[in-house]
DNA sequence: TATTGTTATACTCTATAACTATA
DNA sequence: TATAGTTATAGAGTATAACAATA
């Protein structure tokens, strides 16, 4: 008789999900996202306040309503990171000259020490968890997925969950 | 001069999180996820009441903490769901016969139907969704999110968010 | 009148802890 | 004493709506 204590399986003796696209990427995804969150919180920062202040530090100065279409952030949870990275003197936001209503935000020097600082951690991490994975499996995963991300879910909702 | 509406763009004119893996399988898990609850809807599922449906439907009875440790979800979180499935006739629990603490779940025939439909329905959403990738690449990409899902994850943290 | 950004609020979701019952 | 499952609850996180300032 099956062990009372042993997992689901189907009638293939496999995992219910082990085919389902869905739910590996979810599994996945919190996975890493949770293991990544550890990472950046030895810095300060949760993993969307990392991925904020690494936007702001790396590219050019925009607008917040920019910023959040662009990490697919509601403008109101950016808010929020933005005045936890401004009160920790990591970001400053300042009125654009061109339009008032807009406020360009611009990483300090101490936020762009702290990105590259944690970028360097949290992409340790990564690799740590990643040694499955032969290097150009890894390239194709990341191929495959940006495929999907900048395509059908380019315009997608917001992420919801604090893991980006 | 940049168009102030303009999204944020690191040095090399590309989006700066083009090759970060967390970013891409929040986004990309994001977008599928919200389809696919969309499509369970139809069902009077959520995409987690769908998930553990179909796990109970297709599988084996199991407890409900062997149901939850396979899926990723917390036993107060699967407690939740099994009250929605049992009130709407799809699921039953009853006591194991071998140790009356733990109670099996199985799937009613009506349960069996809906799960079914809502199978159809949902691969369908993710079919369309996919048309970006050849069948191969899909498959690749299963196989890919398999070995990190099965290996470095296998025993991560439950799943947060409402997307399973 | 439309848009950027902020604030306040209500809602959803989740896990912690405490509890019951069985072992 | 330990485990399966339930309940209650508090906390985090999110989006909606209302608002101020500017266009």
């Amino acid at each position: 008789m099956a062990t009372s204590t042993s997992a689901a399986r189907n009638s293939s003796g496999e995992h219910p999900f082990a085919t389902d696209l869905n739910w590996l990427l979810h599994r996945v995804a919190a996975g890493l996202g949770s293991a990544q969150d550890e990472a950046a919180r030895r810095h300060g920062l949760g993993v969307r306040d990392y991925a904020v202040l690494r936007t702001i530090a790396e590219g050019t100065p925009t607008s917040q309503l920019a910023l959040g279409k662009d990490l697919g952030l509601d403008k109101t949870t950016l808010t929020a990171v933005l005045d936890r990275l401004e009160g920790a003197g990591l970001v400053v936001r300042r009125p654009a000259a061109s339009d008032r209503r807009t406020r360009v935000c611009e990483a300090t020097e101490s936020g762009r020490d702290l990105a590259d600082r944690a970028a360097k951690d949290v992409s340790l991490t990564e690799q740590e968890l990643l040694v499955a994975l032969k290097p150009e499996e890894h390239r194709l995963l990341v191929t495959l997925l940006r495929e999907l991300a900048f395509g059908p879910f380019a315009d997608a909702a917001p992420v919801s969950g604090s893991c980006i």
